[in-house]
DNA sequence: GCTGCTCTGTGCGGTATCGAACAAACACGC
DNA sequence: GCGTGTTTGTTCGATACCGCACAGAGCAGC
């Protein structure tokens, strides 16, 4: 199965794993489907795969008793959904939505908590994850806090940016709003600033990136807390097989 | 040392530790006296010690470049502060303050890591408290962005006082400004509701609380979300060996 | 080419919180 | 008993975001 040979390394976590696990993982794995707004679980449900995502985004969001809702991290190709299946908990209050359309692969409940029992390798990479998991979720209570919708607004394009080959984002500003917890007019006038000062382009669902690092100059330091975290969590030890480390900023898209 | 025995089941993790682990641990852990704001680790700074506090309370906060801050979770006898040494990461950006004076127990890093790695049932309580911690990270992400102060208030209160013997807090409205991230004026006027329906009273850094289920219908969802996932993980597997399970509610104050 | 739906833009009053300045009450040391 | 610093209370204008209502613009199907 080249294919799915090849998306095993559009993962960056499975891509860490040493050979002789990569090689275990081989007949574990499965390729998906994932599409936008596809819910991967409900609060307090059971798991049965945790996801690893290659070219899709998922986001795990809270939902309140009144229907509000924020979006608390997001999981791109640096990482998997379905930590508590090794935590030990099995689920969690949390919902897990495709934010931004694509691929994965998912593995069994049962079969990644073995894995985790069985390879150190693993357990410490999934370990790692979580800890920068952890830092994502940390930054985003404190951002809801004190930062303003127009630097929160920023944040979430290049965290989306990151975890995509292009610079096309395809979401509305509706589904945007629900993740960051505020409403879709409170989003628009945000993104109209973006648009006049060049940094962005949108109609219907789709959002161009122009300008990367103008992104960056509006942004919280959130952002960069969170990125740097990651890079520092997730550094491969030795030579990467996959050209590029986990945490490095791609090139500017002007 | 009968008086260290004693502290030792005052802190439901190390409480809940099998026989055998614990007896190992006796040898490893320290008693430490946790005063007011005393600093347990800055952003950054690697741990030299994981602490278990029994009768403090410490505050895990984020503090900002232009110098806001935000608690994103609080802990008690109920858990640890350090997770980072057995996560993987060393440290974390966050820093730790005691935010009720009292006392705790420390470990060497070197030590719990190695436990962690030793004892599968060390492991597993200390991951399933960790997915606690980050339940409790996650609603404070949400709580920070969906309700009010005078509720936030009250879940703050509330989750000092399941935290606590007695009923009464020991800090000023400016140190609960800073954990909660808002103004100090904000805490008083929040506090001023609570005093004049009865809830509470208070002078100069004491605050005694007078209606424990008044705050409980005053406050939002949040703290009864976190409350019971704790409960649900960290419930003790058999008979407790201390009296009063972890998620138990305490009896009213009134 | 019309209809219907989704997505984006705009206007308006309401409100919670902010920022700053200041006053009053209390605790402590001398 | 007197100053000094800490803690709490009060006021006032500014502002970011909310909730609601509605208008226009693009796309899809028939």
């Amino acid at each position: 199965m080249p294919q799915i040979r090849g998306a095993l390394r559009d993962n960056r976590l499975i891509n860490a794993l040493p050979e002789t696990d990569l090689a275990r993982w081989h007949g574990l794995l499965e390729p998906v489907d994932l599409p936008l707004r596809h819910v991967l679980h409900e609060p307090g449900g059971a798991l049965e795969h945790a996801y690893f995502p290659t070219t899709a985004i998922v986001s795990l969001l809270y939902v309140m008793e009144n229907g509000a809702s924020a979006e608390i991290a997001a999981v791109g190709n640096e990482g998997l959904v379905g930590i508590s299946l090794f935590m030990g908990g099995e689920s969690t209050p949390s919902r897990a939505v495709v934010r931004s359309a694509g691929a994965g692969l998912r593995i069994p409940a049962h079969a990644i908590k073995a894995e985790f029992e069985r390879s150190q390798a693993v357990m410490q990479l999934l370990l790692r994850y979580t800890q920068a998991l952890i830092t994502q979720m940390a930054q985003t209570a404190v951002c809801n806090r004190h930062h303003s919708l127009d630097q929160q607004l920023c944040r979430w394009l290049l965290s989306s940016l990151d975890r995509l080959n292009g610079s096309e984002l395809v979401t509305t500003q509706e589904l945007i709003a629900n993740m960051l917890g505020v409403r879709r007019e409170g989003v628009t006038e945000a993104a109209l600033k973006l648009r006049q000062a060049g940094l962005i382009r949108y109609a219907r669902g789709r959002i161009h990136i122009l300008n990367r690092s103008g992104l960056e100059r509006r942004t919280c330091e959130c952002y960069a807390v969170v990125r740097k975290e990651y890079a520092r969590l997730l550094a491969s030890p030795g030579a990467p097989r996959h050209p590029g480390g986990v945490g490095e900023a791609p090139a500017d898209n002007v």
